[in-house]
DNA sequence: ATAATATATGAGCATCTATTCATATGTTTA
DNA sequence: TAAACATATGAATAGATGCTCATATATTAT
């Protein structure tokens, strides 16, 4: 009952375990979702949007604290605030010529704590 | 008192909130810690990797069980395994001619969970 | 209205990265 | 030993990405 498998690219596959890969292809989550899922840890991939977060963390603040913080250019901050935005990680208040930025999420912190937990072996 | 603030890289600040700044700073993990942080994130950015591992929650499988479920190439997988190894996400065993990968992580199901809620607005 | 300031954004560039292709390594079978 | 096969890996390439620079937008103060 092994012999009928089909052949699968480049393993010459009566080796493959059709049993195991049904199973498991069974609970995949649909592809979009989980495009959708690196999508969202792409954003997380970066220091210096991981250092925004972590300081959205101790308190709202606005573009240029963010920037004199990380001694970056305002710039690079207001692009990677962007990006923060169209992920809905942070939400936005403005005030006269200032924009504060602040959280916009409950899961961040959790997901940060478990990647800290990991990386501490 | 808000008047002997440092100058402040492009921000001409006397705006900066320079009491926020500094307790965020305070707050802030090394910036060795949020750069490995910002690492395991950048592994999980990527659909195939997500894919990958999300196989492995349900069961151990060979190199030529991934290369099935996917559909991509032996040598594209085979590369892909090797970065989730380097991030001690996944371990390995080998068997006669077959290399059977597994999870080696207990906080990777707790991420991938918390990025799902988030997902899911 | 003009100047000053805070933030946002488009273009360009340098760097990184995921895949493919070719090939190497290591194991099993004939 | 030679052939077949599973997996690993180096080099090359195409596409993505983060920063800088220049400039636009919007608000406040003069």
């Amino acid at each position: 009952m092994e012999n009928e498998h089909d052949v699968i690219e480049h393993c010459r596959a009566i080796v493959v375990h059709e049993d195991v890969v049904n199973k498991v292809r069974q609970k995949m989550p649909a592809d979009e979702c989980l495009f959708d899922l690196a999508e969202l840890f792409k954003v997380f991939g970066d220091t210096t949007r991981v250092k925004i977060l972590f300081a959205l963390f101790t308190a709202e603040m606005c573009v240029c604290d963010i920037t004199a913080l990380l001694g970056l250019t305002q710039s690079a901050v207001s692009h990677q605030l962007r990006v923060l935005k169209q992920a809905k990680l942070v939400k936005y208040r403005k005030e006269g010529k200032m924009v504060y930025y602040s959280l916009d999420d409950e899961h961040v912190k959790k997901i940060f704590d478990q990647g800290l937990a990991h990386i501490s072996h």
